[in-house]
DNA sequence: GCTGGGGAGTGATTCAAATCACATGGCGCC
DNA sequence: GGCGCCATGTGATTTGAATCACTCCCCAGC
């Protein structure tokens, strides 16, 4: 599918490239849609393209030794992905799965290295996204460290609340949730137990679901709390 | 403590730099001496400084928000940490603690700043450390979902083991190792726990303590099928 | 309308690691 | 030399999440 300047100049990275650059850029890339489960990027393979997300949820995951299903962050629309193989030309270490239908746009390696090579402002947005990254995967690993799992749950919840939505507001909504399954990943716990912890957050009232793509928080301000382990389940 | 050009030579990183940079940088920068548990970085704080480890071990370690410690990595010698202010001018996200006696020079971003401006060479190798950083966190993730513990014991053991001796190599040794708790960190698992596994590694001869200044390893080969799950404790 | 599959919900059972509570041992420092 | 701290070693006990084995429900596609 064709790609246009103008979708291309939607994401953060790209807004600051020159018309030429971007019209380059956009022959070069293409649209793609995933349904659910869809593979967007292989692990160990050599990817040559970085992928913008501009509809949907996608997952970045890995796998142990033993074979399980490891979660290491999501991906939201306007974000991008497998920037790691534009830096260091190595394999892409995860795999990334589309949790909802997407839509992708892929755009090569090669073609937008040069654009970084000669701009200076999209080279510092690819390190700002790699230090984005670590600090994310600190706190991600953060939540690892939790003993208290329903706890744990509800900071993976919280992550998810829009970040205009976090102070004062009375409701929100995660659009495009993942399943128990894909949080239980994330947090190396088991899809039951997520379950159960959303079961007594339905109970009480904090949270509540709203067909398949969307999940309302009724109480912003009470999850938050069980985040922070000020109040217990 | 005085700097000399040679002694930031010998870090990889600054290795290509020109002669005058080297000594501008070397006048700016200090050598700073740790005993063990001594706080090399705060988190929180813009930390304006990067630091090169010269002799010892290091840990970046965080905190859960109920306050336990989280181990995020370990710094060899000839590494550095500190370096996500470098790129994203943002505060240091976590701590980094002397496990032995250490050296530290300490680099003031300010001028490595500068040089990174103006040298493409220093400001690849600095995203090709993000990037390495990336990877290995995720590597660590991935122990993390092992749901065999002595495994996941087994695995940061055989990461510790010096690359050169991974491969056919019948006994290698590991100097300054981390003490049981400084590992149970960075598995999520109990103090008590990693103890009994070493305890069940050395009753098999597979490692041995020799002082507290060297953990040597008899039996790599089977350590690595241990780590794999290919045998089990 | 029917069917099938995947996500979600739920109780019973198990079990391994956390926790607790010590003992021991090595080392640096006075 | 002795003191004290910190790392390590070890058994007993607890516990809470994983696992297992289901059912139920929703939705998509036939």
């Amino acid at each position: 599918m064709i790609v246009t300047p103008d979708l291309l100049r939607s994401f953060s990275v790209l807004k600051t490239l020159a018309d030429n650059d971007l019209l380059g850029l956009a022959q070069q890339s293409s649209l793609r849609k995933f349904t659910r489960r869809g593979i967007v990027l292989n692990a160990g393979e050599k990817e040559e393209h970085v992928c913008l997300l501009f509809e949907g949820r996608l997952q970045g995951v890995d796998f142990t030794i033993d074979g399980r299903e490891v979660g290491l962050y999501f991906v939201q629309p306007g974000e991008f992905c497998g920037e790691l193989g534009l830096v260091d030309h190595g394999p892409q270490p995860e795999y990334v799965i589309a949790l909802t239908p997407s839509v992708v746009v892929f755009v090569p390696m090669s073609g937008l290295r040069e654009i970084m090579n000669k701009t200076p402002t999209v080279a510092n947005t690819l390190g700002l996204k790699l230090a984005d990254r670590v600090r994310q995967m600190i706190f991600q690993r953060s939540l690892l460290g939790l003993p208290n799992i329903p706890q744990r749950v509800c900071c993976q919840l919280w992550a998810l609340v829009p970040t205009r939505d976090r102070e004062a507001v009375a409701a929100s909504a995660i659009a495009n949730p993942p399943t128990h399954m894909e949080i239980a990943i994330m947090l190396n716990v088991s899809r039951e137990t997520v379950t159960r912890v959303f079961q007594t957050l339905q109970k009480r009232q904090i949270v509540r679901r709203d067909g398949s793509t969307n999940l309302i928080i009724n109480e912003v301000k009470t999850l938050k709390d069980f985040a922070e382990g000020k109040e217990t389940i």
